[in-house]
DNA sequence: GCATTTTAGTTGCAATTGCAATCTTTTTTT
DNA sequence: AAAAAAAGATTGCAATTGCAACTAAAATGC
């Protein structure tokens, strides 16, 4: 009789996935500060642009990629810019808008960062993992990301109404 | 052959890990101020003081369930305090501490924010996950919060030492 | 083709966070 | 038992975040 006080075990699996989170990045922006590093955020920006076709990436994309608000982006990627880690550059198609490129040095940050970064991922989250269970946690995790954005329903509706109309 | 770039699943496993976060505390931040109600932060202060013996913990006691710096809890109890949820008394054994204590108002803030707090977990975490997922996830989610805590060899260190002797 | 609505990006400003320093009160050492 | 070290909690201050407002440039509707 092990019934934990009747509370769902999908109830605690949600608790300690928020424990979980929050220990794992404190980990890790120790481990990064502790080698003269720049913040996990910076890799978040630095990375995808790697990955991207010429570098780039426009702001929007960017900021939807990390699910950060876009005033937050512009933010970061001020930052960034003043390490000179990447560069804004107009966009020639949409006078609106701007792309983010990365720099020498900043794949060269980036390429500093990664064997830190790696090596604490490895230690501490990959480690606890089998293949299966990682097979298995990469699907549900991808499938509850697939939730929170095909029912905009609710958070759109919200944006809508500002006060309520009542 | 599907072997992705030759990136580990379980490193897929962490990017996804870390892009769920924060979509899903997203949604579930917005269902609570839909509701005009508290942030997710209150409710965790509320609901381990809601299950401790007398609806009171110590200070550095709840700081060190929630994950977070000393200071950080002080200011977010200030709030807490103000809105007259949390209530703090003096410690009569140790003079230096205080006890966060629960209110009855605390008490029905929390009650209130239950059901759509839970609303959203199920939607967008439970519903995704098996009995048999749920079980692993939280298996591993465990193992890996013990990693971090049994390990403090480097987090210690990097905190003994200043600016690193040369 | 012009008025309206959206979209991209930034900015102002208040709220929250994080770190180092501080103040008290234990606890440990010697 | 005094000195030294550590622990609990708070505070100052700078950095980061979040939200709403704003500007400029597309896209859409009629």
């Amino acid at each position: 009789m092990k019934k934990q006080r009747e509370s769902d075990i999908r109830e605690r699996a949600w608790a300690k996935f928020l424990v979980a989170h929050a220990r794992l990045v404190e980990h890790i922006e120790a481990a990064l500060a502790a080698a003269g590093l720049p913040p996990l955020g910076w890799y978040d920006v630095l990375w995808p642009l790697e990955q991207a076709e010429g570098g780039r990436m426009r702001m929007y994309e960017l900021a939807e990629q990390m699910v950060l608000p876009r005033s937050n982006l512009t933010r970061l990627a001020d930052r960034l810019e003043v390490a000179q880690l990447i560069q804004r550059e107009p966009c020639p198609d949409d006078r609106r808008g701007a792309y983010c490129v990365i720099t020498p040095k900043g794949r060269a940050i980036r390429a500093q960062m990664w064997p830190v970064y790696h090596a604490a991922i490895d230690q501490i989250f990959s480690a606890h993992l089998s293949e299966a269970e990682a097979d298995g946690m990469y699907g549900a995790l991808t499938r509850m990301v697939r939730a929170t954005q095909t029912s905009p329903a609710s958070a759109t509706e919200v944006k809508k109404r500002k006060k309520s109309p009542a």
